[in-house]
DNA sequence: GTCTATATACGGATAGAC
DNA sequence: GTCTATCCGTATATAGAC
């Protein structure tokens, strides 16, 4: 099976993308050139458009498959049962899923300015559907009288932000193990949504 | 006290940093560039130049102002007193404070990136006191017995990011008052941390 | 699929006239 | 203090050879 010298699409792929995600997370999508990322694959600039008609396309696409990623992998946790093991489910799962994930969140979070309408609309409306799963389950256990909260749509902005931000400090090699970050922010919650 | 035509540094000096917040704001400080800021002032781009070194300093400037304002303005809240109070005090003051800021804090906190090393380290130093002033207070409220929280610096974190994502949605002609939005979040705020 | 070379536009910053 | 003009570097994206 001999390739020919320099065709090497089902590797360059992946790493156009994640050159890009790296370099993006770190200094920001109009501060990265073309050639840079070009450069951290190990080609050309003009070989990049073999990947991505433009680099609109290639940031839309990162930010896409983050959401579509954060939705999917939402949907097989997310069960029936009373709202205080779903919130306890959402916040684990939530934790649990960006920290290991630090570039992705960082650009899908910083980068939006920098979507063309089109793109930004399609963003926004996978990052409302997960708000809402949040905001659903804060209204179960408002339903039940477990929960009781002065506003449902802002205490749901306001437990997002707040897990979100972990994102912002939390260092692998930090002092604190995944689980007891877990069990912080939980207590957190847990107390701030409680009747 | 006739003026020469076309000298206006009294006037125009703050307007190219007003200018400057609202586009960075908007678009981020590297895609905009210094023609777009003069425009926007209605000066031509070589014009800047008698208020600012390079771009650079004017991003710094902007951030410092903002983060230097924040320390004045809490130091002239800050008191003595129960833990309860002063978390209370310190809730209320960060949400009037940024509420009407919202494009300082979203330079701010988004083009840190942005920064040389040097200018970083000074932001970022000013908003390290400006966290420890919420640790302290959240240490005096475990002293009391007031407070009971799984993790001193990371409650700190927490809370602060609930609080200036607040930022990210308000919006001035929304459906809620700023005295309402602060009732809610002290109500998360406050039962988040008491024991 | 990748390369080199290039079209075309725009970037930050400066010089010198007024 | 502002203008016009410009230096010089870099940007995205494309064309055509291999």
């Amino acid at each position: 099976m001999a390739r020919k010298q320099g065709s090497h699409s089902d590797i360059t792929g992946p790493k156009v993308r994640e050159a890009a995600l790296r370099l993006i997370a770190r200094h920001g999508y109009a501060a990265v050139s073309m050639r840079q990322i070009a450069a951290e694959v190990g080609v050309q600039a003009g070989a990049l458009y073999n990947y991505t008609p433009d680099k609109q396309s290639l940031l839309f696409d990162l930010m896409h498959d983050h959401m579509s990623a954060l939705l999917a992998a939402w949907s097989n946790v997310d069960t029936a049962g009373p709202a205080l093991l779903r919130l306890q489910a959402f916040t684990g799962f939530h934790i649990r899923f960006h920290l290991p994930r630090a570039d992705q969140v960082f650009v899908s979070y910083m980068e939006l300015r920098n979507l063309n309408p089109e793109n930004f609309a399609v963003i926004e409306s996978l990052r409302h559907r997960y708000e809402d799963a949040l905001e659903d389950i804060l209204r179960a256990g408002e339903a039940e009288g477990v929960f009781a909260v002065a506003d449902t749509r802002v205490t749901t902005m306001a437990v997002i932000a707040m897990l979100t931000g972990l994102s912002n400090w939390y260092r692998h090699d930090g002092r604190l193990e995944t689980d007891v970050i877990e069990a912080i922010y939980w207590d957190l919650v847990r107390k701030a949504v409680t009747a």
